[in-house]
DNA sequence: CTCCAGGTGATGG
DNA sequence: CCATCACATGGA
């Protein structure tokens, strides 16, 4: 099916946007994969508003739209960044057809716990081989990609040893994807229920586990809860703050101009045009 | 080899 | 409250 959005797509920013790591570009070109909470897509960019979605409309209604806040129109905070002039400006004008994602909480929480002081390949080789324990995903083969497997549930995570998780290269960060998945399943930590609280207690919940700090958590905030409000801090958008005190303030969805500002910084973070 | 990565918890002031 | 520091490891 045909999927139209109110303003921009692009299926190849958002797959190297760094809010999702289970995706990749496929043989044909402007052909993509997604894989969020067991579902996996796989659509073509047709044009900047367009893509070719190879799934039945039911799915994507239910879904799949929610997933590229397919709804959302972007351009009143483009517009409003690129008022701003300077790297928000530049950055708008850069990102245009990036979007922010509805994913799995559970998916975001073990991510961004794996995220830290890691560069995003190497999160996502991480997060692949934590993938190998965890359930085949259907249509995979179908969708030529075959042995593809989604993320391990919370009691699936438990039964590794602690030798399986430190093989995948999570390093110290083994104990705390345990204590995620301990309070996961024990019920300490009920993700569906936590949607309903407001952002100060979500904050708490979930900064209960070890390992979660105020950037996990807000990342599991944004990318996972739609708080578009929280913005998660790390290196480059510290750096962004610290070059542009003011890149934020009167937007009215700071979290999405994060996504924006975000991709801007690290694309151009070495090329000697940002930072320095 | 060195340096850095979508940080956090523990410790000491 | 804020400033350091260790932490495991892959990728550039």
């Amino acid at each position: 099916m045909i999927a139209a959005f109110p303003d921009e797509i692009d299926l190849k920013k958002i797959a190297e946007s760094g809010q999702i790591f289970s995706c990749g570009q496929m043989e044909e070109p402007d052909h993509f994969w997604f894989l969020s909470a067991g579902n996996l897509l796989t659509a073509r960019q047709i044009d900047p508003q367009h893509i070719e979605a190879f799934c039945e409309s039911g799915i994507w209604d239910s879904f799949w739209s929610a997933f590229f806040d397919a709804e959302r129109d972007y351009r009143p905070l483009r517009q409003v960044m690129r008022e701003k002039g300077g790297i928000s400006a530049a950055a708008a004008q850069e990102g245009a057809g990036l979007r922010v994602l509805r994913q799995d909480p559970w998916e975001m929480l073990i991510s961004f716990i794996v995220s830290q002081r890691k560069s995003i390949p190497a999160i996502r080789t991480c997060l692949a081989k934590l993938s190998d324990f965890g359930p085949i995903v259907p249509g995979a083969v179908c969708a030529g990609l075959p042995g593809l497997r989604r993320l391990p549930s919370p009691d699936r995570l438990l039964s590794l040893t602690s030798q399986q998780l430190l093989a995948c290269g999570t390093g110290y960060r083994a104990a705390y994807l345990h204590d995620a998945a301990l309070k996961v399943a024990g019920g300490k930590l009920n993700l569906a229920a936590a949607g309903k609280l407001d952002d100060e207690a979500l904050q708490a919940e979930l900064m209960n586990v070890k390992g979660v700090g105020v950037k996990v958590a807000d990342c599991v905030m944004l990318f996972a809860y739609g708080r578009t409000d929280r913005v998660p801090a790390d290196v480059w958008i510290r750096r962004v703050k610290e070059r542009c005190p003011d890149a934020f303030t009167g937007i009215a969805a700071p979290g999405l101009a994060q996504q924006y500002l975000f991709f801007y910084a690290r694309r151009h973070g070495r090329d000697g045009s940002f930072v320095q």
